[in-house]
RNA sequence: GGGCGUGUGGCCUAGUCUGGAUAUGGCGACAGCCUCCUAAGCUGUAGAACGGGGGUUCGAAUCCCCCUACGCCCGCCA
């Protein structure tokens, strides 16, 4: 079973085509403002293309043209078209019921899509600024999902670079003692203050500097005790960070370590392949690609392996297990995302991946920095989410203790992840702590308590089958067709932002829907409505199962009550 | 110096790729709505010619050029 809206998309499309006598691709069909109707066809690139006059050609297709359901309109040099509302309405509710919380799903694609996400280098607690990354690419891997993708999410472990050996660095030569309190028992709170001291100790005296590469090139010659103690340091550091992200319905399927790309030899390949290509060269001993006059040094004079060679191995490895790739990496990163992309291409490494690129959360001005200590933890942001979504809540319910942090915990995840989701990747956010947590107006709980609100009506109900007779989905009232419309959009909205990677799309949207259940609620009673009641409550399931099924894209969870 | 990105009502934000019919929504302000399914809700009012300037076009927030502010990058760090 097809979705109304996107059917009746394809209906104008061939028809037009047909009437016209033209190509597919000549035809831009765009959404207009509500009262015009669902779809508009402007008919100006068509009149220099036939040489008529615009006007001519939309008052013709809107002669000619004839739609199942709905109609054709012309006005000036454009021809409207609306779905007959009742028809919409119907198919629609038929629709949800029967595909839940899996409506708006798309057909099944048999393509496979590796998402890279997160891939913060494991030297500390994610912070504020961090997070933007895991909640983009979650939001995005569950768009695949939706849209029929196999998708598998995939955090790529930087387990040897220097910033871990200046850690490993601190684990070996520092004394807790002479380390400030770690702010929580996680292992990435207590770790991360060896890496913020070694770094300051590295500031003050340069010999820690030899230290810190020794301690690299023992590990790339394979001294076992060395690797290993990267290896587990990363390790404890990533079981917080998984942690922290499981909090927000993060699950990472699989974590690929550099090492590995090292200890199998793939990094040694891809230099020498490298060092065969046009455009590369030695300077000094050392490996470099370059391109548009910026080189990339791939290899030290050493001969020990640099990051943009270690991630060239790391997408060959993913190319041959993907029919798409997918990274989501912060803008300090499109220098070499552009890299990564050339020396693929000239390695004929196929897919090349898809970038999608994210500015960086300041916190209120300021840069956050691991390294430096000034950032606010993605943990104590979460905690804070928590407890004022619990202040909220006790203002305006009793309900018991379980309840109430159970309940707080769905408000406030939610709202940290739709706070960061709504805005567009590539625009700066500044974290101001007042406004980062908004609970009313375009925010998560808003969202959340919509669908509260039907599945209220719904409990008061009972949970009688719903039995619609062969006379009950008919004779739609207009909020009640306004209200299916725009559930039936959903498809359509899944389609286009995944056509375009734009998750914060999809918040929108989810805003839109909750506002218009928002006014159905208002105008129209359910549970008193007579003999409209098994229509209504069918309107108010749909509703719950495509707002639904919008949270579940955006990771944001559920509540019963609030 | 070069490259990339961002600049939309007091504040935040959609639309920019794929140019079109009155520029999206929220916060804040003001005026209203709980004998009726949870007011974290709803209704209304005021408020922006889209950083500045030029150009292309029948038509520009959207495309091109110049300028400007801010961010990021241009490392044998990652």
């Amino acid at each position: 079973m097809g979705y109304v809206i996107l059917d009746f998309q394809d209906e104008i499309i061939d028809k037009t085509k047909k009437v016209l006598d033209i190509s597919e691709d000549m035809i831009e069909i765009e959404v207009p403002s509500e009262e015009r109707g669902d779809y508009a066809l402007p008919c100006y690139s068509l009149a220099r293309v036939l040489k008529k006059d615009p006007k001519k050609i939309a008052e013709e297709l809107s002669t000619k043209i004839e739609m199942d359901f709905g109609t054709v309109e012309s006005s000036g040099p454009y021809v409207n078209f609306k779905i007959d509302g009742s028809h919409l309405a119907r198919e629609t509710i038929l629709s949800c019921l029967e595909k839940e919380e899996s409506f708006g799903e798309l057909s099944p694609k048999s393509e496979k899509i590796i998402v890279e996400h997160t891939s913060a280098n494991p030297n500390g607690p994610l912070h504020v600024g961090r997070a933007r990354n895991p909640i983009i690419g979650d939001t995005l891997a569950r768009m695949y999902e939706k849209s029929g993708y196999e998708v598998e999410k995939q955090y790529y472990v930087n387990d040897i670079g220097r910033q871990i050996a200046i850690l490993v660095w601190g684990t070996l030569n520092l004394d807790e003692k002479d380390l400030p309190t770690a702010e929580r028992k996680k292992a990435d709170h207590n770790l991360v203050r060896y890496y913020q001291m070694a770094n300051k100790l590295l500031e003050e005296d340069e010999s820690i500097e030899e230290d810190i590469q020794e301690i690299i090139r023992s590990m790339e010659k394979g001294d076992e005790d060395i690797l290993q103690h990267f290896k587990n340091t990363a390790q404890k550091i990533m079981k917080g960070i998984a942690k922290s992200l499981e909090r927000l319905e993060i699950n990472l399927d699989s974590y690929k370590t550099e090492s590995s790309l090292i200890v199998d030899g793939s990094v040694e390949e891809v230099i020498k392949k490298v060092s065969e290509l046009k455009n590369s060269g030695e300077e000094d001993g050392a490996l470099y690609y370059e391109k548009e006059d910026n080189k990339t040094f791939v290899a030290r004079k050493n001969g020990t392996s640099l990051y943009p060679a270690r991630d060239i191995a790391y997408h060959i490895w993913k190319a041959e297990r993907a029919d798409h790739l997918l990274n989501v990496l912060g803008e300090d990163h499109k220098l070499h995302g552009e890299f990564v992309q050339s020396v693929l291409k000239d390695l004929d490494v196929s897919p090349i991946p898809h970038i999608v690129f994210h500015s960086f959360v300041t916190f209120e001005g300021q840069e956050m920095s691991t390294r430096k200590g000034t950032y606010v933890t993605l943990d104590n942001f979460m905690d804070t989410a928590h407890e004022k979504a619990k202040e909220e809540i006790k203002k305006r319910k009793e309900v018991s203790t379980d309840e109430l942090d159970s309940i707080s915990e769905k408000i406030g995840m939610g709202a940290v992840r739709y706070n960061i989701i709504k805005v567009q990747p590539q625009k700066p956010i500044d974290f101001v702590w007042d406004d980062a947590l908004d609970f009313e107006g375009n925010s998560a709980p808003f969202l959340q308590y919509s669908h509260t609100r039907a599945n209220s009506i719904l409990r008061k109900w009972g949970d009688n089958r719903l039995d619609i007779g062969s006379s009950d989905l008919q004779d739609f009232e207009d909020g009640e067709i306004t209200l299916m419309k725009r559930i039936s959009e959903f498809p359509r909205e899944l389609r286009d932002a995944v056509e375009n990677n734009s998750p914060h799309t999809m918040a929108k949207y989810a805003h839109k829907l909750a506002a218009e259940f928002n006014q159905f609620y208002r105008d129209y009673p359910v549970l008193h409505s007579e003999e409209k009641k098994i229509k209504r409550i069918a309107i108010v399931k749909s509703f719950k199962f495509a707002m639904g099924s919008v949270l579940q894209t955006l990771g944001i969870q559920k509540p019963k009550k609030m």
